[in-house]
DNA sequence: TCTATAATCAAATGGACATTTGATTAACTC
DNA sequence: GAGTTAATCAAATGTCCATTTGATTATAGA
C-alpha cells in the first residue's frame, strides 16, 4: 500500500554491500532476508525484486569481493617487477583489501561453505525452478574456478621466484596455501580499532613471509 | 515403542565424534539434529538425552577438540627445549592434529562464530530455561578464554625467542596470528588423499615459518 | 496525459527444523 | 523379581524463516 520515496537509491550494489556487513556479523544461515532488508530500509519481499533468492544474493556478495581483490593483485602478478617485489605487493594488497572490507573478507572465508551445500529445489518443482537451479550451479562453479585462479596468481609468482633463484627451493603449493591462510585469518581477527593499521599489518606479515623464502646470498 | 540393542555403546563421546564429522561437511546451521542422530543410528529425540540442546552439542565438540590440542602443545611450551625447537614441535603438533581430525579442525575454524551468535531463549521462557542459558553462556565464555590461552602458548614461546635472541625482533602478536592462521587454514584445505601427509605438510610449514624469524648469525 | 515498467510493500504460504511429550524397554540394584 | 534409572523412540508442538502473491505507487517514455 504505502511506498518509499524513490530517491533512496537502493540498487543491487547497495544491497550487496549491506548484505556483506550483515553476513559478517551473523553468518549466512543465521542471517535472515529481513535482516538484510532492514539494513537498506526495505522489506524482505523487496529483496526478491533484485535477487532471485538468498543463495543468489550470497553468491553476488562473494563475486564482488573476489573480483575486487583479483583486480588489485592481477596487474601486479603480470607486471615486470622483480619477483620479490611482486609478491610483496600482492601480499600487501590482499591484506589491506581484507582489512578495508572486513565484511567481504570474512564472508570469503566463512560463507563459502554455505555456497557448497546449497540444496536442490523441491522434487515437485516447476521446470522453471529446475532450470534456474542449473544456472545457479553453473555460476557458482564459475566462482570457485575464479577463486582457484586467484590462488594461482600467487602460486605462479612463487614458482617464478623459485625458478629464477629469488626464493629458496620450497614447496610452491604448500607455501602458497600457508600464505593465503595467514592472509585470510587477518580478515577474521582484524579490528579497525586495533594497535596497527591494515597497512602496517600487511607490511609486517609480508616481511615475515618473504624473509622465510628469500634467498640469503645473491 | 521399539528399542535398540543395548550394546551399541552410543555414549556422549561417540556422539561428539560423529557430530564433528557431520558439522565439517555441512556447517552448524545446515546440520540438523536428525543428521547427527543418523550418524550414530539414533533419532533426533534421543540426542536430547545426552545433550541439553544443539548449542550445547556444538560447544562440546569444540571443547574436546581444543582440549586435545592444548594437551599436545602445552607440555612442549613448558619444556626446557631450545626455543626454536619448542616452536617447531608446537607447530608440528598443531598441524598434525588438525590433519588427523579434520572434522574438529574445520569446526574450530568455521563454527566458532555460530557459538558467538547463540540467541537467548524466548522471552516467555521458564526460569529454568533462563538459568540454563546463563550456565551455557558461562561455559561458552570459558571456552573462548581457553582458546585465548592456547594462542598464548604460542605467543609466549615466540616472545621467549625474541627475548633470548633466537628470533629476530618481530611483532610477537602479529607473528603469532600469522602462524595460527596458516595452521587453521590447513584444516580447511587438507585432504587425506593429497600429495603430502599431515606430517610432511607440518614439516614444510614449520620450516618456512621458522626460517622467517630465526636469527641468521649466532 | 497514458502506459509500461520498476520498486516497493503487506499479508499469506509452506516447510523445515529444534525441541517436548509421553510412552516403552533394557539393565542394574537390592 | 520389584523398583529405579538410563536410553530410546514416535508423534506432536511451535516457531522461524524463505519465498510467493497480489496489490500499490513512481518514474520514464511516447
Amino acid at each position: 500500500m504505502a511506498r518509499k520515496p524513490a530517491d533512496q537509491s537502493v540498487n543491487r550494489e547497495a544491497i550487496i554491500v549491506a548484505a556483506a556487513e550483515v553476513l559478517q556479523k551473523n553468518g549466512y544461515e543465521a542471517t535472515t532476508m529481513k535482516d538484510i532488508a532492514a539494513a537498506v530500509n526495505l522489506t524482505a519481499a523487496s529483496l526478491y525484486h533484485h535477487f532471485k533468492n538468498k543463495d543468489a544474493l550470497l553468491l553476488a556478495v562473494l563475486e564482488v569481493g573476489l573480483e575486487y581483490i583479483i583486480q588489485q593483485t592481477e596487474p601486479i602478478a603480470h607486471s615486470d617487477l622483480p619477483t620479490v617485489e611482486k609478491l610483496r605487493r600482492m601480499i600487501r594488497e590482499h591484506i589491506v583489501g581484507l582489512t578495508q572490507n572486513t565484511a567481504v573478507g570474512a564472508a570469503m572465508v566463512f560463507e563459502i561453505r554455505a555456497l557448497m551445500s546449497v540444496k536442490a529445489p523441491y522434487r515437485n518443482a516447476h521446470d522453471d525452478d529446475k532450470e534456474a537451479f542449473e544456472t545457479f550451479i553453473k555460476r557458482r562453479d564459475s566462482f570457485f574456478l575464479r577463486r582457484d585462479q586467484f590462488e594461482n596468481l600467487f602460486r605462479l609468482v612463487v614458482r617464478e621466484g623459485v625458478d629464477n633463484g629469488s626464493f629458496r627451493t620450497i614447496d610452491v603449493a604448500i607455501f602458497t596455501k600457508t600464505l593465503l591462510g595467514a592472509h585470510n585469518w587477518v580478515g577474521v581477527w582484524y579490528r579497525p580499532t586495533g594497535r596497527l593499521s591494515g597497512e602496517e599489518i600487511a607490511d609486517v606479515i609480508a616481511d615475515t613471509m618473504l624473509n622465510g623464502v628469500i634467498t640469503s646470498r645473491k
